[in-house]
RNA sequence: GGGCGAGUGGCGAAACUGGCAACCGCAUACGCUUCAGGUGCGUACGACCGCAAGGUUUUGGGGGUUCAACUCCCCCCUCGCCCACCA
């Protein structure tokens, strides 16, 4: 109950119960309903709280203005009469209004217009807020709604304080989907494509973001690809960009090259088929190059620990070294690399990789050639799934050679096994099987010698016998000569510097991650601008060649002839993707662009004669990891994007996204951001300062993630229609932090619902009293300026459930008060973020505001009002709750200490005991223990 | 096997820097309102004991530090995600 009312002398004294703070402030029986009028007595106890308010608080003197209907004091108008909040009939409106007056579209102003607030990262006061484009993939899913409309809010509030902000938008458009849609209803992959984009497009709109339209850009735009063909020659003449042969997984139904991605636990995610690895002539990206600074920049980053990890563990750098071993009997060396060359000393065998470099060139030396012949077709007919399902059971056969040991001048055999990776390492390990469980496993599997030479904190020098025993972890070395006795750290240190001394082994840096695999041999993707010329390759020499130093050209081999590179110059791009009527895949892993006569026979550019281009498309990750630089410069037909307007809006200052892109888009994002500053294209070295990730929305029924393939049960577009958009933009805040999976709850989006409800009739709600209120009462000021603080500070650091729960609370504790209009347009201000379309009507028609909402100022809450609010304290004795008292803030020990001893309830407690500490927590808590 | 994250009412969740655990909302119960309601308003609502006042107890489990622990330290359990024979 609001006992103030009663006592109100000063300000001071105006009091708030401990009760719950919806009680506060609300004055009973007033003003519930339509047609209830309070009673006479507490009219007047009402106007006497005004006119004293008034007369303390004379500068706050509300301005009067004319107002259509609701509060007006000229036109007292009946909740009957009053108009129901309909979101369907106001937001479209408000839409087109601001689309129209061109709200949300950014300025390029130079930087430092107005002082940075939030943070120094981007360039002066400009703001580019950007959420991972959407493939469009036909309907926006209720994933699309959580992770555009949340940020919204963001974006409006970082405008209400001043920021020129940008919300560009666009479609990641190429890729596989499409491609299988086309086949599937017999349409072509551009056309359904730009079906789905003019849906989602305008599903986007029905979400009232401030998305700026005018900005967009799509993928699949030849205007927009003619730039990452154009990045690509740049890589290519940096030598960035190469082909080589590799390996890639290959769909034997669909006959087609599948990303890694598309591989789901050995199988093709479309046909279910076992993939096949097969070795392929790809274009890479060298990523490798960047790994250590794609490492070290992550530290001045203000992205999640756990992204900066993942990134860390999947670059998998590791220091180790790279051992040399004479093999017996004949005039080579097999090199093994190892991050653990303390243990050496228990080194009983070597293994290779069956498509190792060694097993190449060395074939026609192994003693038992037929069975190393078998094994090998064997291992390669192999699938991933057959490796799979055979789990860690080793296989392998002894190839008759021995490797020495120089450490123990012990002879290793050699063995071929397939749980050794070519493309790890040098491709060949040494077996130390009492520390190694896959050692230890093969060496069981073969009848090998197992050494202990590491002994752990137990101090168990048995012999090793069990998988159990084999230790990977700390330890003491042992059986190991002059490293016995130290630890496995220092013994590391010390046999590196040995092994390189004595000329056997070199230290080694090696990373998980391998250059980037950009080819695709598909159709719907971006042609990769190269043309390949016999001619030039023929007519080149080293004292002619075709290519200049800048050009980067190079001569390679394919299907035994030679072929000159030629890179498509600049003024011939883009490159179109030909409009192809058959682009299903080409049996013989060629890309469907083979089949496109016309196109693919060029003349070279180079030297006039015929030639033909290269048929690969590009993996749609080059497309999206450089489209947020076009967004500051989308109309460009000179350049990718002009330096000046890079300049102010790059790097990002904040990045929305999903996890999912941790180790891909992000990654690789960063690797083209580097590459173009290696070779001073930009001034910039890290695309995104800042990164949040967002959750997954479930399916509620099935507890899978919502998406289209697997059919949704929530349908955004119905829920706008029976909800309004407003009210799903504010559950999607309201669920619980970004950051988290959550499942649609049809319940809990009918409480956002109620709160708008509330909030319309609460600012249409006719004067009862036919008066102007002039001011709202202390404790309704108090609160709606504790509500500025909370749903500000709650924005700010994204905890965008808290806002809307402060907005709540705010509107609980002000609701059946009487409210000036400044009140409610501070209200309203408040609201404007989260519910842009309600906030705009009642700004606008409601109370009469001739400019949107959206162009206000984020208001300033009073802090020395915030002061005067009274504070609970919670008073303890022996850390048990016994009472608590309404206090004003900031009281001295001393005094609380008064007040509480004073206290009947306190002396009940502390009858006949000693005190013998007193803790004072500033405006919070007191606990007394004796 | 490795890495990361999370465990708080019937549910989504809140809790600033160690300071009243459960704000806000959903669901539920009861009352009022309504011709009717997926309506509006009000009250109650972690659990246990109690008519009540009040008491006891509670943040996955166990221990520790502290006047005070969801929060810090140690051990354990469960779940989720990512990578996975990485030498």
């Amino acid at each position: 109950m609001w006992r103030g009312r009663q006592r109100i002398t000063s300000i001071r004294q105006v009091t708030f119960t401990a009760g719950p703070a919806a009680t506060v402030g609300r004055f009973q029986g007033s003003g519930q309903g339509p047609g209830v009028h309070p009673g006479p007595f507490l009219f007047l106890i009402k106007n006497c709280i005004s006119v004293i308010v008034g007369l303390l608080r004379c500068q706050n003197t509300t301005p009067q203005r004319p107002r259509r209907f609701g509060r007006g004091a000229d036109k007292i108008v009946g909740l009957e009469k009053m108009k129901k909040y309909n979101p369907n009939k106001i937001e479209r409106k408000w839409q087109k209004y601001w689309e129209d007056k061109k709200l949300y579209e950014a300025k390029d102003f130079s930087g430092g217009k107005e002082p940075r607030k939030m943070t120094s990262s981007s360039r002066g006061n400009n703001f580019m807020l950007l959420v991972e484009f959407p493939y469009p993939s036909g309907d926006l899913h209720t994933g699309h709604w959580f992770a555009f409309s949340v940020p919204d809010i963001y974006g409006r509030y970082l405008r209400m304080n001043g920021f020129n902000v940008m919300y560009p938008i666009g479609f990641d458009a190429f890729g596989l989907p499409a491609e299988n849609a086309a086949i599937k209803n017999n349409i072509h992959p551009r056309d359904w494509t730009k079906k789905n984009i003019t849906k989602m497009s305008k599903q986007l709109r029905s979400m009232g973001a401030g998305f700026d339209w005018s900005r967009e850009v799509s993928t699949i735009d030849p205007e927009y690809y003619r730039w990452t063909q154009w990045i690509f020659i740049q890589l290519y003449n940096a030598g960035l960009a190469y082909r080589a042969e590799t390996l890639v997984n290959w769909c034997p139904n669909d006959k087609t090259v599948l990303a890694n991605e598309q591989v789901i636990d050995g199988k093709c995610d479309r046909c279910g088929s076992a993939v096949e690895q097969r070795n392929l002539s790809q274009w890479m990206f060298k990523i490798t190059s960047f790994a250590d600074r794609l490492i070290d920049d992550l530290k001045d980053l203000d992205w999640p620990e756990s992204t900066k990890l993942a990134q860390i563990n999947w670059i998998g750098k590791s220091e180790g070294i790279n051992i040399n071993y004479d093999v017996e009997g004949v005039n080579i060396q097999i090199t093994v690399y190892t991050t653990r060359p303390d243990t050496n000393f228990g080194a009983t065998f070597i293994v290779v990789a069956p498509d190792s470099k060694f097993v190449k060139e060395n074939k026609e030396l192994f003693s038992n050639e037929d069975e190393v012949k078998k094994y090998l077709a064997e291992s390669k007919k192999k699938s991933d799934l057959e490796r799979i399902a055979e789990g860690r059971k080793k296989t392998g056969v002894f190839t008759g050679l021995y490797a020495v040991n120089n450490l123990t001048d012990k002879k290793m055999p050699i063995y071929i096994s397939d749980f050794v990776l070519a493309t790890v390492g040098t491709g060949a390990v040494v077996g130390v099987p009492g520390h190694d469980v896959r050692d230890f496993e093969f060496a069981q599997e073969k009848g090998l010698e197992v050494i202990r030479v590491v002994v752990g904190k137990d101090d168990d020098t048995s012999p090793i016998t069990k998988i159990e025993q084999v230790q990977e972890g700390a330890g003491i070395i042992v059986n190991s000569k002059f490293l016995n006795g130290l630890d496995i750290h220092e013994a590391t240190e010390k046999i590196k510097d040995y092994i390189e001394e004595k000329g056997w082994g070199k230290r080694a840096v090696n990373y998980r991650l391998h250059d980037w695999v950009l080819s695709r041999q598909r159709y719907w993707g971006v042609p990769i601008p190269l043309v390949f010329c016999e001619h030039c390759a023929a007519i080149s020499n080293s004292q002619f060649p075709v290519f200049n130093d800048k050009e980067g050209g190079t001569i390679m081999e394919r299907n035994g002839k030679r072929y000159a590179v030629v890179p498509v110059p600049e003024n011939e791009l883009p490159v179109k993707l030909p409009p192809l009527k058959d682009f299903m895949p080409a049996d013989d892993s060629r890309s469907p662009l083979a089949k496109a006569g016309k196109w693919l026979k060029v003349k070279c550019p180079k030297c006039g004669q015929p030639a033909e281009r290269e048929t690969d498309t590009m993996d749609t990750f080059v497309d999206s990891s450089w489209y947020y630089m076009r967004y500051t410069d989308p109309k460009n037909e000179k350049e990718f994007a002009s330096q000046e307007n890079m300049a102010k809006w790059l790097p990002l200052p904040l990045y929305f996204g999903g996890a999912e892109h941790n180790t891909m888009h992000l990654l690789y994002s960063r690797f083209i951001t580097k590459a173009l500053r290696s070779q001073n294209l930009i001034d910039f070295s890290e695309p995104f300062l800042g990164r949040r990730n967002h959750g997954f929305i479930m399916d509620s029924t099935t507890g899978q993630k919502m998406s289209k393939s697997k059919g949704q049960a929530v349908d955004p577009d119905e829920q706008v229609a029976k909800y309004g958009a407003d009210t799903m933009r504010m559950y999607f805040a309201f669920m619980g932090p970004y950051d988290q999976n959550y499942a649609w709850n049809f319940d809990s989006v009918l409480g956002v619902r109620r709160f708008l409800d509330r909030v319309w009739n609460f600012v249409n709600k006719p004067t009862t009293d036919n008066q102007q209120p002039t001011t709202e009462s202390p404790e309704v000021r108090i609160t709606i300026h504790k509500a500025i603080k909370n749903v500000g500070e709650a924005i700010k650091s994204h905890r965008f459930n808290v806002g809307v729960s402060e907005l709540m609370k705010c509107l609980n504790a002000i609701e059946h008060s009487e409210l000036s209009v400044v009140g409610c347009e501070l209200f309203v201000k408040l609201l404007a973020p989260f519910a842009p379309h309600i906030a705009e009507e009642l700004w606008m028609e409601v109370l009469g505001n001739k400019t949107s909402v959206h162009l206000e100022k984020w208001p300033e809450f009073n802090e020395a009002l915030l002061l005067e609010e009274l504070v609970t304290l919670v008073i303890q004795v022996n850390s048990r709750v016994r009472d608590t008292i309404s206090v004003r803030q900031g009281l001295s020990e001393d005094e609380v200490k008064k007040i509480v001893l004073a206290n009947e309830k306190i002396q009940k407690a502390l009858e006949g005991k000693e005190i013998k500490k007193f803790i004072y927590i500033q405006d919070r808590l007191t606990n007394i223990v004796v």
